[in-house]
Parts: structure tokens; C-alpha cells; sequence
DNA sequence: GAAACTGCTGGAAACGGTTACGATTGCCGG
DNA sequence: CCGGCAATCGTAACCGTTTCCAGCAGTTTC
């Protein structure tokens, strides 16, 4: 009738059936040519590959996954959105699995309740995940026990469990500190204060952990209100810096455990008519794109979201595959390290 | 044996027959009271929820999608996954999605030639996703094109297409950019520039029309070469400005097409040793959470991803949920408003 | 008091694949 | 020429739901 019914029209969805019938074979060989599960000699092999070519024909997902149980669906659970850190994470994640024929299935958002872990379980579970991915906040643990306990793969960043099913990527954070506190050292600075990241995330701990270490291996002392708890966002930054600077004694120097704290710093310091690096040198974690383009646009220490979300796609995918032939439980280890732009200098004169 | 299989144990995945036998009903009643699909008693249907609630029983989304043909799956196609706008966007698409029960396939990356393209349609139609968000560059016709042909409901922002399968999200860019336009005109402004979005993204070629009525309806006169192409990036943003600082003629304030390219003027602006707003006024689009945060806070035009997600996938639920009693095809509406921050102010004395 | 409805309920047939199992074929050595 | 074995193929069972259809009470209507 309408003209447009002629655009949608779309012959009807093509069947294993329809490419059985046409390439003059059963079913089970259409299956087995399309999967390589078992020999299917030349000649018809080549029949079948040109009906689906013919055809147009692709599997139905939701019927392969359901008789085969295996869904070909990873999850990923992230909660601050906001920090272009876990967008590039998750497009990098999301670029492997495609690549290897995995869907992601995303969860954002903060959790914080048990209602809504128990909604993100439940959507895990519901769409039967092969593997999740968490890199959160440390406020889930009880995600993770629920997720344990239905045998779901798991693997986290920076953060040993006794389970068996998690496996976890090895960040080499205390490289890239020791290169920033070894820079700022170089440069004189003996006070170098530290903008922490909130307590319960685990990785903000090591993060912490790397710093003591570097400045000691140093010679460095810190004063104890020199480290302040700060919770990953631009805010959390400005008033961590405002902390710093009601101290009598401060740091000349502070390093910031993500870039959003150490842009919060930046800002902090101009409304305090500090300039930053003269009066201020300030270092991020990260390097997120706009580190490039603050003023001054920033040094920071490399973290390669595309290696960690490679990394944490591959131990999952290596769970998820029973035929990968590596009984081998590597330890990913992704790299950090120093890139140097204009936010450090050495301390003003008077120390 | 040893004590982690305790933990992993999981007694079997409960059937739907598992519930059936033990509310003593037959399969067909638990579908139905699952669905509310058909009336069941309450005697029955008391039994049922009980028995569900004992065997902390969910139903296989797969064989369900197998058999009713909906995936309750949708898409969200978005190639900019560095500009904040678009995380926070899908994030708020995403909670829409999932408080109705959906679940959202995400598909970040730029998509510039034809093998992508078909890689995208591929995942989309192989998860048989029930609609699809398009909020993208404007390079993507031809998935548009392939979408519809299989009769996928698609929504858009910003651009008018003929097909009936798609409908467009009405942005009230004018209101905002109006705004924006009429604050520097009353700051003193006669001579402002523009810095475009790339001409194959449809949203900008809107937003430029919306600044040329709006400094046209001010009896401004806006030299050609004032109104300069980027391409919504930061690094756009740098060499946009950089272009305007080379005529001899430039203008006294500079709106941009998105915040990232505003903050990219902002870079420029500032290594060219020129002071914002002092000697130079800017203002940025879409309000991302940075642009609190730059050196000066930069006046924009908000832009609500929130509402923008929401509406976004609302038109795609009343489309796919044929229930739905809306024959009505409403026109979306997201409104702007200008935000007023630290990065404009009266151009200089001498014009 | 039978016929015609109504409202619930259960049996069984799909949905579109994978795969266990058996059947068929061809090739080999004896 | 025959038995045996490996390679290849087809038949049919199954995955966990939804839904059509028929059955069966309990009412209502003549």
C-alpha cells in the first residue's frame, strides 16, 4: 500500500533451516560448518558458506546461547562515570571483546545500597554474563561475593581475593611514583604533601602505599597532615588542596592520586592567588586527555587505560574459553610512568 | 572436597518447571503469573510467587526472547567517547533503560568506513536490539539507512529524516545560543566569532544557524572569516582559536559549538598571552562538569544529558512496547539555558 | 434442565539453534 | 572379496520459555 512499507519489507529472517535446505544439507552441518565443531569435508562446506552468503544469514543469538548456555556476554561495572578515565576504559574493554565476538554489558553508576547491588547482580545474572569485570570504588565487595557465589569469573584491578573464580591485574603504580617523587626531589622539593583517594578504593591504597614508599627511599620525611583523604572527583580536589593550604607548614609540592584531584588542585590554588609551578608544583594519575589543556597543563604519571582494559578483557576471556590452551594464570601487570609537562618546578626560594 | 567448592556450589539453576512442581501448577500458570499475561487465580498465583521466592527463581532471558522475539535490548551508537557529554549521556539512557527492564548495548569508537559500519549493524541485529539511539557525528547515514531497511526503530537527535522507523529529539538549541548572544551584546560585544562543530554533524550545523539568526536578530555584522570550522575536540578548540588570532580583524568574544572545544580556546587564548575574560570573552556549550573547573570558569549554554537519555530512550520504549497507549508521536523537546561563569565579561576599552 | 458463556487451567507445540548418537560411506589390509 | 575403521553426515533430543488450544468447572440464559 504505502510506499514505505516496500523500504521495511526485508524478506523474512533467514533460518538455519532456509540454509540447510538451500545448500541441500542438514541442519547439523550448517551448525558444524559455522562453528568448525567437528570436519565437514570441502564440498559442502563451500555449499553452505555460499547460502549464508546468499542468504544473508547470521545465528540467532538467544537460541545459540540458550541450548549451548554460553552467552557470549561480558560485564563491566564501573561507578564514577564522570572521570574520563573509565569511558576510555570501557571503550577499550569493549573493543577487545567485540573483536572476539563478546558483548559488554555496562553497568555505571554509583552503588550504594543493597538494593542496587542487588539489581546489578541480578542484570549480571539475568543476561548470563560469562565474566564481569569490576573496577569500582571498594564499596562492593558484596557484589562481589554474590557474583562469587553464582561461579562467575571475576577480575579486579589491584586487589587480592582469596577466590579462585577473581582474578587480578597488577598495576605498576610504584614506578610511575617513584619517578614523580624522584622528579620532584630533583627538582628540591623536600615537602611534598599527598592528595589521596578515598580509603575504601582499594587501588587508592597502594596508590598511597607506593607514595610512602618513594619519599622514604628518598630520605623524605612527611608530616602527617600532609596526606589528605580526597575521593577521586574535581571537588574532592579543591577542597583537599584548601586543607593543604590552612597549614602553617606546607608542602611545596603535592602529588594527587588521580588527574580530577590534581584539576581540583589547579583550581584551589589560583582562587589562593598561588601560582602553580612557581609557588606550586602539582602532579596528577592518569593521564586523561584534558591534562593536556589545563593551565598549566599538567604532569601527571601514565596509566594506559587501553593496556588495563585489553588486560582485564583477556583474564576474563581466558576463563570464559575452555579451549584457550593456557592452564597459565598470568599476572597482567600494566606499566605507569612520568610524563612531564609544566605544572612542576622547583620550590620558591625560600623553601 | 576442599572447602572453596563449598562456596561455588550454587545447587542448580532453578527451572521454570522447578517452580511449577513445587507450587503443584503446570509451566504454562508460572508463565502467566510471571507475565501477568492472562488472568490466574489468587490462590494460585500465591503459590506461584511463593514458591519463586523460595527458589530465588528468574527467568532465562534467552529462551524468553527466544520464543516472544524481544530481546528487550537497545542500542546507543555514540562515536565520541572522550567528550564527557556522551558518558554521562549514555549513563543517563542506561538508567532509563534498565528501570523498564532494558538492557543497553553500547557501541563507542568512530565509525568511518564500510567494514565498520557493517560491524556495527551486525551486533545490533544479531542481539536483535529493539531500537537504536543515534547520537553521533554525521557520518553514519548509511547505518541509518541499514537499520531501517531491517525495520529497527531508531531515534535521533537533531536531524530529520523522511523514514517513519525514525524519530528525532527536538534540541531548543535557539533559546540558549540566543541567551548566550544577547549577554555579550548587553557586556558591549559587537564583533563575536564562532567556533563550529564539524559540518557532517547535523546538531552542528543547527547550533550555527542558531547563532547567525541570533546575532542577525542583534543587527550584528559577523565577518566571514569569523566563523571557523572545528570539530568538537580539544585540540579543534586550540587550532580554531589560533586561526582567529591570525586575522587582523578578530573579534572581542568567541562562542563555541561544545565545551570542548571552549576549553580548547581557552588554551590557546592563554599561550597566546591574551586574558580571558579581560581581553577576550568565550563561551562554551553542553555545561560538562569541567568547565567549572578551568582557568576562568567558563560561561556556557547547559545542555542536560539527563533529560536528553531520558528522552531519548522513551521514545525508543514507545515504540517498541506496543502496549503502550500513545498513538501519539510527541516531539521531544530538550531545552538550554545559558549558565553564567567567570569567562565573559566587557570587551576592551579601544573596542 | 439443557445450552451457551465465562474464567482458569494444563498439555503440547513452537522458537532456532547445538550436539549425542547412529548410520553411511570409502578405503585399507588381509 | 570381506571385515574393520575413520571420516563424514543426518536424525532427533534438548535448551527454557511463551502461547495456542482444548478441557473443565461454575454461571447465566432460555
Amino acid at each position: 500500500m504505502s510506499p514505505r512499507s516496500v523500504r521495511t519489507v526485508a524478506r523474512e529472517k533467514p533460518d538455519i533451516r532456509t540454509v540447510a535446505s538451500l545448500a541441500r544439507v542438514s541442519i547439523a552441518t550448517v551448525s558444524r560448518t559455522i562453528n568448525g565443531s567437528s570436519a565437514v569435508s570441502d564440498k559442502l562446506s563451500k555449499r553452505v558458506w555460499q547460502a549464508i552468503e546468499q542468504l544473508n544469514y547470521f545465528p540467532n543469538t538467544h537460541a545459540r546461547s540458550l541450548v549451548s548456555g554460553r552467552s557470549r556476554i561480558v560485564g563491566i561495572i564501573v561507578e564514577d562515570i564522570t572521570n574520563p578515565f573509565f569511558p576510555e576504559l570501557i571503550a577499550s574493554f569493549e573493543e577487545f571483546a567485540v573483536a572476539q565476538g563478546y558483548e559488554v554489558l555496562v553497568s555505571t553508576g554509583k552503588i550504594e545500597n543493597a538494593a542496587q547491588i542487588e539489581r546489578i547482580v541480578r542484570r549480571m545474572l539475568e543476561r548470563k554474563v560469562e565474566g564481569v569485570a569490576v573496577l569500582t570504588f571498594g564499596s562492593e565487595e558484596s557484589v562481589l561475593d554474590q557474583l562469587a557465589m553464582h561461579g562467575i569469573p571475576m577480575v579486579l584491578a589491584e586487589f587480592q581475593v582469596d577466590n579462585p573464580q577473581v582474578r587480578t591485574l597488577a598495576i605498576d603504580y610504584a614506578t610511575g611514583i617513584r619517578e614523580a617523587v624522584e622528579h620532584l626531589v630533583a627538582l628540591g622539593h623536600r615537602k611534598i604533601g599527598y592528595l589521596a583517594g578515598p580509603h575504601t578504593l582499594h587501588s587508592a591504597g597502594t596508590r598511597l602505599h607506593c607514595f610512602q614508599d618513594s619519599t622514604a627511599a628518598c630520605g623524605l620525611k612527611i608530616g602527617p597532615d600532609w596526606i589528605v583523604e580526597a575521593d577521586h572527583t574535581l571537588n574532592g580536589g579543591v577542597r583537599g588542596m584548601q586543607q593543604l593550604l590552612r597549614l602553617k607548614n606546607r608542602p611545596t609540592a603535592v602529588v594527587c592520586s588521580n588527574d580530577m584531584t590534581a584539576i581540583g588542585v589547579l583550581h584551589a590554588a589560583h582562587q589562593a592567588k598561588l601560582s602553580v609551578p612557581e609557588e606550586l608544583s602539582v602532579v596528577g594519575l592518569d593521564d586523561i586527555a584534558f591534562t593536556q589543556y589545563t593551565l598549566p597543563p599538567l604532569t601527571t604519571i601514565g596509566l594506559s587505560r587501553h593496556a588495563l582494559g585489553r588486560a582485564a578483557f583477556e583474564a576474563l576471556y581466558q576463563q570464559a574459553e575452555p579451549n584457550e590452551s593456557s592452564a597459565s594464570k598470568p599476572n597482567y601487570i600494566v606499566s605507569t610512568k612520568l610524563v612531564l609537562r609544566e605544572s612542576t618546578a622547583p620550590p620558591p626560594a625560600g623553601r
